[in-house]
DNA sequence: TCTACTTTCTCCACCATCAGGACAAAGATG
DNA sequence: CATCTTTGTCCTGATGGTGGAGAAAGTAGA
């Protein structure tokens, strides 16, 4: 079962690897315009890398003019699992080197059940994937949870939303399990690079992703790379005040952003206001479950509710008026707004761009695009693989 | 007048020098032990640097059991000037190249005056230093500037306070005018690398400097390297909101939290306290001068006054609660306070600790000291003169 | 079809870098 | 004075890397 993926002996190597990873298939040639090497080291360089297997040939390039080039292409039988635990879904995917999408499974899970149940539902899904022969093992698997995590060693630390969690050792327990390296990492940190790498953040060096959803989080990534802090809670802008003396909060603080615009704080006052009559659309919904998610909003929305959009637009409000803080600390080049929002994203867009672009300043906002995530909800399966390849993809 | 001073031909050579300016004069055994290089490359790098005149020998190291060692020190005749340009004074020390202030001089000076004045004042100061005999001449400057600088150009941009800068070739005049190279930066920045060269940054690798004055500014400090974001405006931290629908400020929005402790805010708030009788100590002071400045603030509180030391734990308050949002966002490994806050320093820094770790997450509170600058007005020189001796020492 | 030109790739000679061993110099220890 | 440790230098061999020559494989035009 263990697969042992060979690594590259060398910065060149890795350079290459990465290359080929994210602009696919490639000459020789053009390799070679991409890279500072000498035509002569570069042949010798990539040689060794089909030697070790990581690449294979391709055929032959498209004549530049002259004699055509050898393409050169990742070793197609790579595959790398992505993982992405929510709080209340798993999804995993299975990429192979270029980080495209082969397989791809969702549940819904509640990650309170703790590490062990939903770990043995990710590795059945797993299974199930390589049993409909998209994979036949996995070089390197990525993970992502909803909670802070020390990065360097893959532990959980003192996630709030998951009880059970704390100092699980999810990096060494999954890499025995699945026979490959495992990395693991915030969710938020990977749907990040899941956008940077196939998504609206390409070519973007400093930028924030922030997610919308049970929890609120953001990734912050500076220079091309993710930014976890001192103790890997960067981000965790959930509880930061919004409202002094305000709503109680589930932290023990009052006035924090989740508690006005958490899943759950969203769920609440939807069912209040569908309680006290004032939404026809939400209580016909409360009737029919019995009880009302973040989704149903978000339906209602759609549906043209007016409650359900106003309490978007003022949880938009709220955000925008915590991105407007954070864009003036950090001057980003992009915020990505991403999460379960689908449904709910141009109105919740539009709020929180008219909140950020008054509030912030005009140097910091001059040219700040506000989007919405590209992938939906594979930003995290791909930035999970694409972790796990940063790591492969790295010297030994 | 102009000085060709060497460039480090390598990394290994910027790096010896690196720990040289900052461990001091050091033996080649001990610096062998701190870079990874065998002693035959070790001593061919810096038999060059010797050449180049960078570095000397400097006698014998004390024996750490047999043969002694040869002791190396950067060059005794290599000079940093450090220029900190604050809203309403000039600072300019010469250092040497271990980044020692061997004279500084202070003037009031207001930045308003336009960057031709500014500039003519700090020449003159520097050329007095000069006259003193601490310098012949210089390697290297580094000026800081009270608002965002596009830092690789080195020139400042569309600057709040600064009327007139707006696009001022900076680094480009003043290396005409002192014959050397120019680094410029917001003078948050410098006074951030202050305090991580030689105050109570130091082996910090993430950290904020909140820099409290006439403005509120804030630098950022990633892995060591200072964060400087997309447009050179990160941590403008200063129109960030602290209320909804607050007192207007000088930007154009409302409740920003310069608008509530920047220091003209602050000299307001006394000498409406003053007017109002609620104050002898500021009353007296209003009559004496005319006019309340924040210094006075600071008197009066350092006196036992009630109403100023209320202004100043208002202030603190509501600067501590930006800079828990900040610390939940950045998780830090430290946070820095400083500026002008001589005396008024310890009840500002209870009132910014009791908000910051009653309302950011344990996580990242848990080991976060929150300090007061150890270096005062003198950081902000020294991390001018680092700035310029990073970029003097790196490969050219 | 033939010639001239371009591009790609390999081979090779040559240079620079660097590690590590041998050894000498200089001092500590007893 | 003998032995051990540390430091610094010299030398050799290995490795890494550059760039030229030239073959291979193609295009473009006459």
């Amino acid at each position: 079962m263990r697969r042992m993926t060979a690594r590259p002996a060398n910065a060149h190597q890795a350079r290459l690897l990465r290359l080929l990873r994210d602009g696919g298939p490639n000459s020789r040639a053009q390799l070679g315009d991409q890279v500072e090497l000498s035509r002569s080291k570069l042949a010798v360089e990539i040689d060794r890398l089909l030697q070790t297997g990581l690449v294979v040939a391709d055929g032959l390039a498209a004549s530049r003019g002259g004699r055509r080039s050898h393409n050169i292409r990742l070793a197609p039988s790579l595959r790398f699992l992505g993982v992405d635990i929510g709080a209340t879904s798993i999804d995993v995917a299975v990429t192979n080197a270029e980080l495209e999408v082969l397989g791809h499974l969702t549940q819904p899970m509640d990650v309170r059940e703790g590490p062990v149940a939903v770990f043995e539902q990710a590795l059945a899904m797993a299974a199930k994937l390589r049993a409909s022969g998209v994979a036949e093992g996995f070089d390197g698997a990525g993970i992502g949870v909803p909670g802070p995590v020390r990065f360097p060693e893959g532990v959980p630390v003192a996630p709030p939303i998951m009880p059970g969690w704390d100092g699980f050792p999810v990096r060494e327990a999954l890499s025995q399990e699945l026979g490959c390296p495992v990395m693991v990492d915030n969710d938020v940190n990977i749907m990040a690079q899941g956008e940077q790498h196939a998504g609206v953040a390409r070519a973007v060096r400093d930028f924030l992703y922030v997610k919308i959803g049970t929890g609120i989080g953001c990734g912050v990534v500076v220079g091309g790379e993710v930014y976890r802090g001192t103790n890997g809670s960067a981000g965790d802008i959930g509880h930061i005040q919004v409202e002094v003396d305000g709503r109680p909060c589930a932290c023990g603080n009052r006035g924090c952003l989740e508690a006005y615009f958490g899943g759950s704080a969203l769920a609440r006052d939807a069912e209040n206001a569908a309680r006290e009559g004032r939404s026809a659309q939400l209580a016909a919904r409360l009737d029919e479950g019995g009880e009302l998610a973040a989704r149903d909003v978000a339906a209602a929305a759609t549906a043209g509710d007016a409650v359900a959009l106003d309490l978007i637009r003022e949880g938009g409000t709220r955000t925008g008026q915590v991105i407007a803080g954070l864009v003036s600390f950090f001057n980003p080049g992009l915020v990505v707004i991403g999460g379960g929002v689908t449904g709910l994203g141009h109105t919740l867009l539009a709020a929180i761009r008219t909140q950020v672009y008054r509030q912030s300043l005009p140097l910091a906002t001059g040219n700040l695009p506000i989007v919405l995530g590209e992938l939906g909800p594979t930003a995290g399966v791909i930035g999970a693989a694409r972790l796990t390849s940063d790591h492969l993809f790295s010297p030994a």
